[in-house]
RNA sequence: GGGCGGUUAGCUCAGCUGGUAGAGCGUCUGCUUUACACGCAGAAGGUCGGAGGUUCGAGACCUUCACCGCCCACCA
């Protein structure tokens, strides 16, 4: 017997193993070896992750297209992984280990930290594994695949290696985003841009050899320190006069040039620029065209470095106690005694409050600074040449489609990626560096002995041959001390040193190979052969430049093909607030906690109704609970088949069923199965949600089990018998097509009502039910509802609760034929005594027009015959209404010339019917008259 | 500054290639109708952000404005 509660915290996990045990989501079964593939690469959520919101819908939507081509017969992978994600991980391991008050990882060194966060890993990367299970992910978790694993690690270096050698990775010495923080370089996608309000300070600059001052305006004071120039727009009329003379940098006492250039706008700030290349993107560059010197005044945590940094003490003549108040000092503190320096030296014009634009780590939160370093980039302006083409061709198609123009336009204007950090978790960047000479601590490199190989042996082959003495491998930076007295001896080494880059790469750069390397390349493994190119990839439009891009550009220059055909960006989940969630805001929603209250399906069907393309979602909890009472309901209506004796029926043809309600359930749930094929085929999974839902509630649950209800208490027969099989056939049908959106209830309830069931319903069949079509069914039992309708309807309006003659004016045979057929049913569902036939309504009837036919409720005394009249003449007047409307258009010569003729025609058949129900609701009125 | 999206019932949102507005929740009325009160039956509620235009006809198309949000660029 089944209870009368659905209980998904009981049901959820058990039905979960059911799947598992089962070995359901395996792709390659034995029995789907000739069936057509479809794969989905999971978006591979952080190691460290716990499921949050964007997860849930994410995986939500993959689950359902999994699910429903699994049921269509496909050989379906849904390829599951976890991303290493780099910095983040270092950084919760680094955070851990000072909770713990545990040695830094700067004190326990590398080996011993990468050890540490593999350790972290073990215990807790199962945990977004878990979560996914809970919310029903059909992953084939036999090919689950990290990151940082061995094979996933092979092809990274093989990628890595392959790219340097065809010239399209190569290092590079220029400004990088640089994270203070972190100490790291990083990519520009990682910049945020962060609105903040800051002060413009105008500081003037005194012009060598003259009383006069030029001045620059600020928001960066403390990079004055290092200026190397000043610039002036060529065509300046107020300062062009400066061109070509010095400056004299105050505190530094450095003579900088005044040189013109565009750069320099007339109208921002006070028309003049301080240049300082070390520290700004622009003035690089500027500096560049003009031949400048590079001034660096930070170190790696953006702290002055002044006292040992010969650049920047070149030509300086720094006023006397400058190097001791700034030396080592912080970017904010350095900022605040230059200004008081220049306040108090009259160098300041003016400070005005300012509005700016501030990049930050998207990470860290820190403010990043433009620092000179070097790293290794990516070319990726060549890569995404065939990237592009390909979505041109079609060959990969975003959903919606207005994602590829955010997809153009990033990589029409791509710039080099910047693909090392300098941080230890992660692929270690597969470079070794011979040296050959001294520099003023450490030994230097140059290009020409730097080595790179898939393997360390590799590189000491590579490297032995090229100094043609035997090689030997530095394991970390204070190894090279001994060797600095060697090369200073300046005799010719019988061994060389080489060490390898300390660097690792951005954890972008493995997720790009995802869709082959997930499944075994390099190695040419069956998997790859048979699902790559994927069929499809799920994702939020937040990762298209992060992820989608440069899978898309690795995926082609490695595989030849893209690396999926369609593209299907949701939206994301957003707060209260509209914010994205996230855990660096820490305003995210714990999908956990909403499965813990209304079960996994309630969720999922949730975010699959809410999924319109385009929009993002909201989430309500009202609306939770809504899906959830869905689940119930649904569960109720198995349970009434099981107390009503249906059973299934192996011989049971819906092509063959005799009675009317039973074809026209037929027929309603064919053309459901349809509706919900064609929306999730076309990824519209709200309408998918939607169909199936009316269909269950409004349609099965409303009228079909209803209806039958009559027929089901009624004597035993063949009628009965195959309106049992009928209710329990279209409930099976129900399991089917709910199945991809709530798995766990509809299996339970497959389960539960399936004595002698071949297969778990995530295995079954999709329903394909073409040619059941029933106009006529149809046709009969829509009269059947909208009477019982009408009925309820004014029945409500004037709150008459009592059983009623239903009278049938003046019918024709084919009405009345109906009104006999249907009499029970009328009479069990609209609160009906008796049916008749009659000529003419008795007095106080209060009579309704139903598909253009009067019906009247004999009411005896009970009609209150001014109100009757008045409904009567209200209905009269819309109708009245309908017809000068539908005139109005049809008295349009333009709309009957130019309309199409089936528009036209449509409207002349509203005109008919509107007329018909007038001369019947004129008729009725008079008849009321007469009464009176 | 460049681009994109949004503005529809009290709330959260649907509405496909233009043909007289829909759902869920909420509200109101009435129901122990033997599957379900996580329910049943009914009802109220919208000049579809403003203004122009195209069209026989516009919530849907065009122009423009307003407000909200997002992405990209920008430490003068």
């Amino acid at each position: 017997m089944i209870e009368s509660r659905y209980q998904p915290s009981e049901v959820e996990p058990r039905i979960y193993v059911a799947w598992e045990d089962a070995g359901a989501f395996r792709a390659e079964r034995p029995e789907r070896a000739k069936a057509e593939p479809y794969c989905i690469v999971i978006p591979p959520p952080n190691v460290t992750g716990s499921l949050h919101m964007g997860h849930a819908l994410n995986n939500t939507l993959q689950d359902i297209l999994c699910r429903f081509e699994r049921m269509r017969g496909r050989d379906v992978l849904w390829q599951p992984g976890m991303d290493h994600a780099g910095i983040a991980t270092q950084a919760v391991v680094e955070r851990q280990l000072m909770e713990r008050q545990q040695p830094s990882s700067r004190e326990m060194g590398r080996e011993a930290f990468i050890k540490r966060v593999w350790e972290w890993k073990a215990e807790s990367g199962g945990t977004i594994i878990s979560q996914l299970k809970r919310l029903g992910a059909s992953c084939d978790w036999s090919r689950e695949r990290f990151t940082m694993d061995e094979g996933l690690s092979r092809a990274v270096l093989k990628v890595f290696v392959a790219l340097y050698r065809e010239g399209l990775i190569y290092k590079d010495k220029r400004l990088v985003n640089w994270d203070p923080k972190l100490k790291t370089a990083i990519s520009d996608l990682e910049v945020q841009q962060v609105e903040s309000k800051g002060q413009l300070w105008h500081i003037k600059y005194p012009i060598e050899g003259s009383g006069e001052f030029i001045v620059v305006a600020t928001t960066r004071p403390e990079t004055m320190l290092g200026d190397v120039a000043v610039a002036v727009h060529p065509e300046n009329e107020r300062l062009k006069h400066l061109i070509g003379k010095n400056a004299i940098l105050p505190l530094v006492g450095r003579r900088i040039p005044i040189i013109a250039d565009d750069y320099a706008d007339p109208e921002k700030g006070s028309g003049a620029v301080k240049i300082t290349p070390a520290h700004d993107f622009n003035d690089f560059e500027v500096g560049r065209r003009h031949g400048l010197p590079l001034v660096n005044i930070f170190d790696a945590a953006a702290h002055l470095t002044l006292k040992n940094n010969d650049a920047f003490l070149k030509d300086a003549h720094p006023e006397a106690n400058l190097l001791e108040s700034l030396d080592g000092k912080s970017r904010e503190a350095a900022r605040k005694w230059i200004v008081e320096q220049l306040q108090s030296q009259g160098l300041i014009e003016k400070t005005e409050p300012t509005t700016h634009v501030v990049p930050h780590g998207d990470r860290s939160g820190a403010v990043l600074e433009p620092y000179l370093t070097d790293q290794w980039y990516v070319d990726a302006k060549t890569l995404a040449q065939p990237a592009m083409t390909a979505v041109r061709e079609g060959k990969t198609v975003f959903v919606p489609p207005q994602w590829e123009a955010t997809f153009f336009n990033w990589m029409e204007n791509i710039q080099p990626w910047c693909i090392s950090r300098q941080i230890w978790w992660g692929h270690q960047i597969p470079a070794w560096y011979g040296f050959t000479r001294v520099g003023t601590t450490t030994l230097t490199t140059s290009d020409d002995e730097l080595i790179v190989a898939e393997t360390e042996n590799e590189a000491v082959d590579l490297a032995e041959a090229y100094y043609k003495t035997p090689v030997v491998v530095l394991k970390s930076s204070s190894d090279v001390i001994p060797w600095i007295e060697k090369f200073q001896s300046g005799k010719p080494l019988d061994v060389h040193p080489i060490i390898r880059d300390p660097d690792v790469l951005d954890t972008w750069f493995s997720s790009a190979l995802g869709p082959f390397s997930t499944l075994g390349w390099p190695d040419q493994t069956p998997e790859l052969k048979r699902f790559y190119p994927t069929s499809t990839l799920v994702t939020g439009f937040d990762i298209i430049f992060f992820w989608v891009a440069r899978m898309m550009m690795m995926g082609l220059h490695f595989m030849k093909e893209v690396p999926f055909h369609d593209v299907y960006i949701h939206a994301l989940v957003r707060d209260e607030r509209g914010q994205k969630m996230s855990k660096s805001k820490g305003n995210v929603i714990d999908p956990l906690a909403v499965i813990d209250e209304y079960g996994a399906d309630a969720l999922r069907f949730t975010l699959a109704a809410m999924a319109a393309q385009g929009r993002d979602i909201k989430l309500s909890s009202q609306r939770v609970e809504g899906y959830r009472n869905f689940a119930t309901k649904l569960w109720n209506a198995a349970r009434f088949t099981e107390i009503n004796g249906c059973a299934r029926d192996s011989a049971f043809d819906p092509r063959k069923v005799q009675e009317t309600l039973n074809r026209w359930i037929a027929h309603e749930t064919a053309s459901t199965a349809d509706q919900v094929t064609t929306a999730i085929r076309a990824y519209k999974f709200n309408d998918a949600a939607g169909a199936i839902y009316r269909f269950v509630w409004n349609v099965y649950c409303d009228w079909y089990l209803e209806l039958i209800k009559p027929v089901l208490t009624g004597p035993d027969g063949a009628a009965k018998s195959e309106t049992r099989a009928a209710a329990v056939w279209a409930l099976d049908q129900i399991l089917k097509l709910l199945h991809p959106f709530m798995p766990f209830v509809t299996e339970e309830l497959w389960r539960v009502t399936g004595a002698g069931r071949e297969t778990l319903l995530a295995l079954s069949d999709w329903p394909s039910l073409e040619g059941l079509g029933d106009a006529q069914a149809e046709a009969e039992i829509g009269w059947v509802i909208d009477l019982i309708t009408s009925i309820r309807s004014v029945r409500a309006e004037i709150n008459v609760n009592v059983a009623l003659p239903l009278a049938m004016i003046k019918v024709g045979d084919h009405v009345w034929g109906r009104a006999q057929r249907w009499s029970e049913f009328i009479k069990r569902m609209a609160k009906i005594s008796s049916v008749n036939r009659i000529p003419i309504p008795k007095p106080g009837t209060l009579q309704l027009i139903v598909r253009g036919e009067i019906v009247g409720l004999e009411l005896a005394g009970l009609v209150d015959l001014a109100a009757e009249r008045a409904r009567l003449t209200k209905e009269l007047a819309k109708c009245d209404a309908d017809i000068a409307r539908v005139d109005a258009k049809l008295g349009n010569p333009n709309f009957v010339a130019r309309a199409p003729e089936e528009v036209v025609e449509e409207e002349k058949e509203k005109r008919e019917e509107a007329l018909t129900r007038k001369a019947k609701i004129a008729e009725a009125l008079q008849r009321l008259e007469g009464a009176e």
